[in-house]
DNA sequence: TTGAAAGCGCTAACAC
DNA sequence: GTGTTAGCGCTTTCAA
């Protein structure tokens, strides 16, 4: 690998001269720019950033810290991030928690001494002293972590109640509301949009915990079904609703005619299930879009109005609802 | 941020001792242990892995090229290959390609500038000569690169002849092969599986080829299904599967009474689906981690005995065939 | 407009 | 066992 000393000598410049001219710094001749131009392309020149790290302190890393990229959501804000980074000239670093406050402490530390010129984060651990103590900067997404740290999600609560209000409009009259766990905030939030919905209307409605996983509420819904004669689900994930899904179908419950269901998160999953899910979808990518946008704005020390950013979900109306409204 | 010379000074040694201390390498004394651990405790000192970087040459950063994160196969890949660095100390940096020769080209050569140690990458693109050229280690995945690249992916054909072997053996006597695109390689190799299961057969054979997708899947398939009766289908991938599905469910076709269902990979949707299929799972956490193995003792000069894996698939029987024979 | 020189934080001979 | 010294490849004053 070439250095900036041979583009330098094979040039007949000074390193300093081929270093302004990498930097468009300073001002230099238009001889000098051709020679080392040539010279560059001569020895196939690139640029050590680690070496320009190491004197400039700074590095164009970004840790994303996910709880686990399989989850459906997380790929797609990978993604996202990954997208405006790249058009920065920045790059990501994948970090997967488990939830795990020590693996995050982990990766905090480690790519900090490493390279990492900022942090996205998704995390429920509430113990934020890790993250408001850093001093580089952080943005939560999904998932608030504490009032100092920018924030950006989908405005859960709305999201929620619309779809709600979608079951309603459809003449549901007895709706089961799969909630997410407790620890979750936007599985609160989503609850809190189902009570809103709900609050002061004349029907019925039930409640069931249960995790953002297949099997669990496969379980938990038909137990639902069993017990009570429910004709609307509102579930707070996709892969829940799924579950909800083949809960009926395989009591015999015929969707959307006895049973309408309404699932959350808007993945592909929805569109491809049988018959195709209703949902209420979260922006994934813009919500990735912006936390990555306002992470660099950030690191690159310009002004961040909006610290705090709440996406509006869309209602997608498909085959597990009638809509007798419209 | 402290660095090591604070650190020698505090604890009244030198920075070579210091160094020596975090390395673990050479003698150094108990009481020199003392000290130095008792400084790098007070001070908080963390050493900088980019000035280590600078100095050893070394780094530790894994560049994971994959096409598109949010296709189901590569998060759980990442997965994989992000557990192993963790383990050995490596850090992966997620690279999206689109399959585009350009983006894979930028990322390689950025990276490498930047700190990458080696390489894992996914990827179509035929033109080698930038992966071979390489002067860091790199292994391919899913996809064959070029002879000299280690490479680690399913039996694709050996798993394709199962899956199209338990439609025969559950009494299909019209199949169609939903075949992946002419460009990648594993949709070529499923289809020669396909091949070998209906060779000499005396059955009905259809084949259409489709991108692993679901509209184009669910197209492609209805078109079939409402030329000719068949009651067999073997898809290349499991969208495709979900999108058959969807497609019979349209034109009122009972699965699996008239009409039985193969997919391939082995991603959640299968089980999520309604009914649930059945499919040839692929091991792609296996797949990930013995690629991650192999780059890292490539990375650390170890020698490397199996330079191409292929790991066997798995049928996993569901509600999508009958499975007379059993 | 350019070059010399110092230094970023660490490691690695080499000498003591 | 430990310190001295000389870099790793780049940027950045400061002079010229």
């Amino acid at each position: 690998m070439a250095t900036i000393r041979d583009v330098a000598q094979k040039a007949g410049v000074s390193a300093a001269t081929v270093s302004r001219y990498l930097n468009k710094k300073g001002y230099i001749s238009d001889d000098a720019k051709r020679v080392i131009a040539a010279a560059i392309e001569e020895l196939n020149y690139r640029p050590s950033m680690i070496a320009r790290s190491l004197s400039t302190k700074q590095t164009t890393f970004i840790g994303l810290i996910v709880p686990d990229i399989v989850n459906p959501f997380f790929p797609e804000l990978a993604r996202a991030i990954e997208d405006v980074a790249l058009a920065s000239g920045y790059t990501i670093v994948l970090c997967n928690s488990d939830e795990k406050i020590e693996k995050e402490i982990h990766y905090l530390t480690t790519l900090q001494q490493k390279y990492a010129a900022g942090f996205i984060v998704v995390t429920s651990n509430a113990e934020a002293d890790h993250y408001t103590t850093l001093d580089i900067p952080i943005v939560a997404v999904d998932r608030r972590i504490h009032s100092s740290i920018p924030f950006v999600a989908t405005d859960n609560r709305e999201g929620a109640r619309i779809g709600v209000e979608h079951l309603l409009a459809s003449g549901c009259q007895s709706i089961l509301c799969m909630r997410g766990p407790a620890e979750v905030g936007p599985a609160n939030d989503r609850f809190l949009g189902f009570i809103d919905a709900v609050e002061g209307k004349v029907i019925e409605t039930h409640v069931v915990e249960c995790p953002f996983q297949f099997e669990a509420s496969e379980l938990a819904a038909r137990e639902q079904l069993e017990r009570q004669s429910i004709d609307g689900i509102f579930a707070s994930s996709d892969v829940s609703a799924a579950g909800a899904m083949k809960a009926a179908y395989s009591l015999g419950i015929k969707i959307p005619d006895q049973l309408q269901i309404v699932g959350y998160d808007g993945t592909m999953l929805a569109g491809q299930l049988t018959p195709s899910l209703t949902t209420v979808a979260q922006d994934v990518y813009k919500i990735g879009t912006l936390a990555a946008r306002m992470l660099i704005k950030l690191i690159e020390g310009q002004e961040v109005t909006e610290r705090e950013i709440q996406i509006p979900a869309e209602l997608i109306i498909r085959e597990t609802t009638r809509s007798e409204a419209q």
